[in-house]
DNA sequence: CTGAAAGCGCTTACAG
DNA sequence: CTGAAAGCGCTTACAG
């Protein structure tokens, strides 16, 4: 290292005119050599990356932001309230930006704001974002859609089906593992099941709705208007909606839930109304959450790989970004786990 | 507002230069408005602030940062195995910001490696972070807080006990939970009272336990090796702890669970062996999960108020915050919820 | 393939 | 109380 370093304070950090200087180049060739340009020679590269190495010189990302006109930042901008959710994700996420550069900014907000767009316009210009990952249901707003368009920031969308252009979109065929949770009870012999569904505004309700109908078409079966109940994803709203088809005289021998939290809801009706789970009634919840293994009987579930999701996400939209060894088809499957909470009918 | 504005591409930001223009100031005195500088004219601070105001002026954080040599980026450095911690405190953090103009950037990380430390330099320095937040178990790390200190980036440390000065740290008393946990089954009668604690790598288990071997000497109870287990802060090492203590020739009558997850595996274990919650077993967690009230019997649990810890690091840390009207102790109290799966003895 | 100049949008000294 | 100059650490045109 060249002693002649005149701002070495060691407290200070090396900046590319020091890089330049100490490889005999100019600064702009050094940037080139940052960014990858191909209009290097071989032997200008090797001489400045050296030097890169020696100094433990890395670009400031303010610097360069200020000059590209663009953050290295990625904005996650969530309305979940199941959070479980959101840290999935922003764990997969994490994974692809790691070591990329690229930092992840974390932006809440609530999907119901008049606000919300104005508040996104200004997030995303003030912060000049790189990228924006919209996990469901924010990324059922088209408006927030058009709006990132218009701004031209790159996004990606992740939603049970495809909303967008597959470049913009990751889809997790949430009916799909509703079919399979239809066919699975079918298959155990029941033939009167109850839905507890989530509020419409959700499109993962809707979407695992229609799949499951769509699955029990296809044994032959069909949901009964009066075993179809509306939650509201919640806790509570599982137990009251479990508790009206337990009072119904002819009560579903098998519920599915659309989500973990409704089904949770249902073993709690189920000791109320001295129901045992599977011998009186199945249960099938959606979201394969922790809690599924903790109650008794473990929770038979249609699992969603959140994490992999984010992981995709970023791998879509980050550039370096690790990836895996697979294909880079722009979705993922749910899967059925199939636990103790269900069984044969009668 | 003005129509000579010559960069009015409507997509375009205004910047500092238009403003100081429109206001017939120097840029450098729309500086000092943005910085609240108190040498400014009343009246001269009003055009511009209009101005402002008018063409919806934001400062580029980017561009200000350059020059402060300092971001406008709260770090969030992480290593909980619960979700829900993170999660909470992340929420928590982002109240306290809402609207400050700071945003927050989170890392994940693993307090065992040996890059812990490198990389965290790297990732303040290049960052240039204006704060970091620190909660357990990453905040129990004297290297790390050491090196934050060299880099001379504020931040707060949350953790169950005072680790560092006042201003560094946000303390949750987690003994104190534990010892009104102990005061709660002596009072119930047990005697035979037995702990699963976490890993004594973590600091909130260290504490925990002594706060409550506390309260079980208040009472003119001790708690007897034989009854003491150590678990992993885990679900399967809840049920594999509490199967061996059921195993005993004197069972213990209650057990107290230094997290959810460990009391969660109780319930797991007391089903195995035919053993109901309370009557032949009381059962008391710590931090009040969601999962406390879905389990049958509802859980006993110390609550701690984890949005609130992350929301007063925030305050401590970050100029406007929204502040909350209470004192600013740092500090907060952990809370016993007392549920059905606490019972009087025998 | 390489570089000198100008600029990104701000703030820090320094003057007055 | 206010401003002209220089600079933060990079990149974009523009030359050569």
């Amino acid at each position: 290292m060249a002693a002649r370093d005149p701002g070495s304070d060691k407290t200070k950090r090396h900046t590319i005119n020091d890089v330049a200087r100490l490889a005999g180049v100019s600064k702009k060739t050094v940037s080139r050599v940052i960014n990858e340009s191909p209009f290097v020679k071989e032997e200008t590269r090797k001489a400045v990356l050296e030097i890169m190495r020696e100094t433990g010189y890395v670009p400031d990302p303010q610097a360069r932001g200020l000059a590209f006109r663009r953050s290295f930042l990625v904005g996650l901008i969530y309305d979940n309230p199941n959070p479980q959710h959101t840290i999935s994700h922003q764990q997969g996420l994490l994974d692809a930006m790691a070591g990329s550069g690229f930092e992840l900014v974390v932006r809440p907000v609530d999907r119901n704001s008049p606000r919300l767009l104005a508040d996104m316009r200004d997030f995303v210009e003030r912060q000049k974002l790189f990228a924006v990952v919209l996990p469901s249901p924010v990324s059922e707003d088209e408006k927030l859609a058009a709006l990132l368009r218009e701004l031209d920031v790159p996004y990606v969308r992740i939603g049970s089906v495809a909303l967008d252009e597959p470049d913009r979109m990751l889809v997790s065929h949430d009916g799909r593992g509703a079919a399979q949770a239809a066919r699975h009870l079918a298959d155990l012999g029941h033939t009167r099941i109850a839905l507890i569904s989530g509020p419409p505004t959700f499109r993962s309700s809707i979407e695992r709705k229609k799949g499951f109908e769509e699955g029990l078409a296809e044994a032959g079966l069909t949901l009964s208007p009066d075993l179809a109940k509306i939650g509201a994803y919640t806790y509570e709203s599982g137990v009251n909606a479990a508790l009206e088809l337990f009072a119904l005289e002819a009560r579903p021998t098998a519920i599915f839930c659309l989500n973990d939290e409704m089904a949770t809801g249902v073993y709690t009706a189920a000791r109320e109304a001295g129901l045992r789970i599977p011998e009186d009634v199945s249960v099938v919840g959606y979201d394969d959450a922790p809690i599924a293994v903790r109650l008794w009987p473990p929770m038979t579930s249609v699992r969603l790989p959140l994490r992999d999701m984010g992981r995709m996400a970023g791998e879509m939209l980050v550039p370096n970004a690790l990836r895996e060894k697979r294909a880079d088809a722009h979705e993922v499957q749910p899967q059925l786990v199939v636990r103790g909470s269900t069984g044969k009918v009668g």
